[in-house]
DNA sequence: GGCCAGGTGTAAA
DNA sequence: TTTACACATGGC
């Protein structure tokens, strides 16, 4: 099957119901401080590893702002051990949350006024995680792109010289829809793109569906 | 036992 | 400006 544009490909996906009905749009708590640390936490990770960090965070109370960037160091490292890189992705989180206090001073006035630039700014937060934060974060209307984003396009014929390219060919969905829907929307074609890569395309068969 | 996961920073060519 | 490599755990 040959796929014209994004749009098409959000159609298509969207018929394969890969999503469970629920208000969340794909990542899980939707909106909230907890999106930002997963972003960090689920580089080059898989979930199920995140998932493990978030409960210890969760259970030790520091799933907040506050919590994050006043805690020791050590104790970070230790809580998110089962998502690999913990020495790395500590020092990025603690720097990260204390930069958003600095600057922003809460989570809700960071939302609504943080840039791509500052967050591009910030160790550890490359491209991909700028436009996590931004989009599953802040519910902000840009497209996030990752590997399977880049593997799908790729097996439909497609070829892009960049991120931003790639960012921008699924962006293109943005004049069928209102700019009130498109935030959610692009949350949920990414997360699609994701779902679907995870279930067909472990292998070889992409053109199982396609 | 090898490969990969909801990437990024850094150093060298 | 591109490429190579380090960072690390857990599931399959």
């Amino acid at each position: 099957m040959y796929i014209d544009d994004s749009y098409e490909l959000y159609k298509k996906l969207k018929s394969l119901k890969l999503l469970q009905e629920s208000p969340s749009f794909w990542w899980p708590h939707y909106g909230s401080f907890e999106v930002v640390l997963g972003v960090i936490l689920t580089q080059s990770t898989s979930w199920k590893n995140v998932e493990k960090s978030l409960v210890n965070l969760r259970v030790n109370d520091l799933l907040s702002l506050e919590g994050m960037s006043t805690c020791n160091l050590d104790v970070l490292m230790l809580h998110i051990t089962p998502s690999g890189y913990y020495r790395n992705k500590a020092k990025y989180i603690k720097l990260l949350t204390q930069n958003i206090i600095e600057t922003f001073g809460d989570f809700e006035t960071f939302c609504t006024e943080v840039s791509r630039e500052w967050l591009l700014a910030q160790k550890g937060v490359g491209q991909e995680s700028a436009d996590s934060i931004l989009c599953y974060a802040c519910k902000r209307c840009e497209m996030v792109v990752d590997s399977y984003t880049q593997k799908l396009l790729n097996a439909l014929g497609y070829e892009f010289e960049s991120y931003d390219e790639l960012k921008y060919w699924c962006e293109n969905i943005h004049s069928y829809f209102s700019d009130e829907e498109l935030p959610k929307v692009y949350a949920e074609f990414h997360g699609m793109i994701v779902e679907y890569m995870k279930r067909y395309s472990s292998r070889k068969a992409i053109e199982i569906v396609f």
